[in-house]
DNA sequence: TACCGTCATACAATCGTTTGCTCAACAGGG
DNA sequence: CCCTGTTGAGCAAACGATTGTATGACGGTA
């Protein structure tokens, strides 16, 4: 008690009693103003018909004994908590934590509770949080899947229960829920545009996991932007990124002078590549330029600075948040939103300078 | 429904008699199998009496109608919900999202379930996130508060309600609580150390917040690194990087030749000094050597990479969940615990090689 | 047969709120 | 004076589980 706010002998003597009897309960305000606990009920939720008399002697003691509502009973009779799950890959990647502030956000704005679980890329860990938060009865779960992930069955139950799912970044096409994902493919067009004009022709392309949706995207991405400028499809000028030797041949393919730009399927792999070109005793940006997808902090802190394409992590977050309210205020409704954001390149220093 | 696991035709009923009835409660069960829902409770808990053959039926219609207990009857009767409260500063800084971690990881293990709160940096956040958490009745609150609190009675609340709260990295020398922080002094120890023992002695030190505990602290053990090796401290040496011109100042310093290493009070702002270094002309770290705190992971992406102290923050985490379990689960203990985690120095390339 | 212990199960209170329904009191109009 | 409408407040039934106590059946013993 060191420190503590002021002391009067009357709050002392309050707090006494409420560590004889614990928490102040609707019953005790009831019994202390003899009345019932409805009119208590009622004077405090300020619905029904009460007379101004008794409605401002209850808020009064209310206010005074520090009534506060247990929570467990009011979800116990209304079925729902204002609680929601949130299935996220992980935290540490600076893209799920701003999606995780997002998300934050408006949760925080609309009176609604976060649970948060991690599945780190595993479908069992995923299944099990998932579980979890359906036995939790929160009012609905948003979900970015672990990459592996192909049984949605887990999810099935869920919706079963009329639990509204929104899924962020990952989606399910086998399954019809609203999502939010960012609008990778023109990302990509926007990385290659930048790349084409800034002079380079021969591109290479660090690819993500097969195994991801957005590996596939942006792989498809790459293509179409070459095809786009006329530029030849050279299957030896993609690195598979989850092979071990990809450095060895993006060195090869450095020497050979076979590139002249690289298009990454994330800052971490741009990081990576920037290592191997300055390995090999390339300049950036004048002999390769690099591109990265996602404008992580790394992008900011490597030396050059990256050139990027920016996802709008926090805007995921938010929508996200916002489709999966609506889907909880509005559970008659059964369409399902949809939802796709807009990347934006983000020029720094690995790549030519260009003027728009 | 598409892509939705096999279906049986018995498995069908039973979800629609679900949608019709709602979920499947233990009166339920109990009606169907005549018996009392005492006796299911009990046959489901496998406590009190019960006959093998009862048990055995409730079990198995229990697990065929997927009947999951409702956690909010629960938690009304045994007055706890093995909801945790989290108060963060934010989750987008690694070091905060390496807490998270840990502290999910335990409370996973554990069976209890984490609200995530956070307050960037402002009292008035902060004092939001933990009423609400207090309003939720939680079974206990991690909090690591804003750098500009002072006043605590908002945790004072939760205490006089019984609700153990443990901080965690910054702490409150008023209140008695259990905390788990990091060893930072001797951590700056470590810093200087290694610093003069790679032949150093002109060092400067780049200050943080003066709000913040760790800030004082870090000062405090520079100037005691100094002193242990018989090094004169200088008050101009001390750039306060919440000031505007502290980057000037250590320019300045540079060109007079008056400091050939920087202890910095974390990694961002050794990235911040580094690129003041890089803009002076002066290599690193064959003219001045930096050694950051914290080991975020700007420490390796950045040219050259950074020397820094390291904390363990996924096991702070992990160690202010266990610590809080231990009170919740024993709430009669009134000991608080106190744990002070150790640091480790991390060497990399921007100081010079010493061999240990 | 009367009594008692044991076992399996049922009964009912409880947790803290909300809310539909009932009821009493009072006032106004015919 | 009676009927009716309005107003304020109370009663009691939910919500879905747990748990102390009561009860009934059964078997064994004196």
């Amino acid at each position: 008690m060191r420190g503590a706010t002021g002391f009067t002998f009357v709050s002392f003597i309050l707090k006494v009693v409420r560590m004889i009897r614990g928490r102040v309960k609707i019953t005790d305000i009831a019994h202390e103003l003899g009345v019932s606990t409805s009119t208590v009920s009622r004077a405090l939720s300020n619905e029904g018909r009460i007379s101004e008399k008794t409605r401002t002697s209850v808020v009064e003691l209310a206010k005074k004994w520090g009534y506060k509502p247990n929570p467990f009973a009011i979800n116990l009779l209304k079925k729902q908590s204002k609680n929601i799950g949130l299935v996220l890959p992980e935290f540490t990647h600076h893209y799920f934590s701003k999606v995780l502030s997002g998300i934050n956000k408006v949760m925080d704005e609309k009176g609604y509770h976060l649970f948060v679980n991690v599945h780190e890329g595993r479908l069992e860990q995923e299944v099990k949080a998932v579980n979890i938060l359906n036995d939790m009865r929160v009012d609905g779960i948003i979900a970015s899947h672990a990459r592996a992930t192909s049984d949605f069955s887990h999810y099935l139950d869920l919706i079963e229960d009329d639990v509204p799912v929104v899924f962020l970044d990952r989606i399910c096409e086998d399954l019809d829920t609203s999502y939010v994902v960012t609008d990778d493919f023109p990302g990509c067009l926007k990385a290659i545009d930048h790349l084409v004009e800034t002079g380079h022709r021969k591109i290479a392309h660090v690819a993500g996991p097969e195994g991801l949706s957005t590996g596939f995207v942006r792989l498809t991405g790459y293509k179409e932007g070459l095809k786009v400028h006329g530029l030849e499809f050279e299957e030896r000028r993609v690195l598979a990124s989850e092979s071990a030797e990809w450095k060895e041949k993006l060195s090869a393919l450095m020497h050979a002078e076979e590139v002249d730009a690289v298009f990454c399927f994330n800052d971490y792999l741009a990081f990576e590549t920037v290592e191997v070109i300055k390995s090999c005793g390339k300049r950036i940006p004048d002999e390769v330029a690099v591109v990265g997808f996602a404008d992580e902090p790394v992008a900011t802190f490597m030396t050059p600075k990256l050139t990027t394409i920016m996802q709008p992590a926090e805007q995921m977050g938010r929508r996200a948040a916002e489709m999966l309210i609506w889907h909880i205020e509005n559970p008659d409704e059964m369409d399902f939103l949809c939802e796709s954001l807009p990347t934006e390149l983000v020029m720094r220093e690995s790549t030519r300078k260009w003027v728009h």
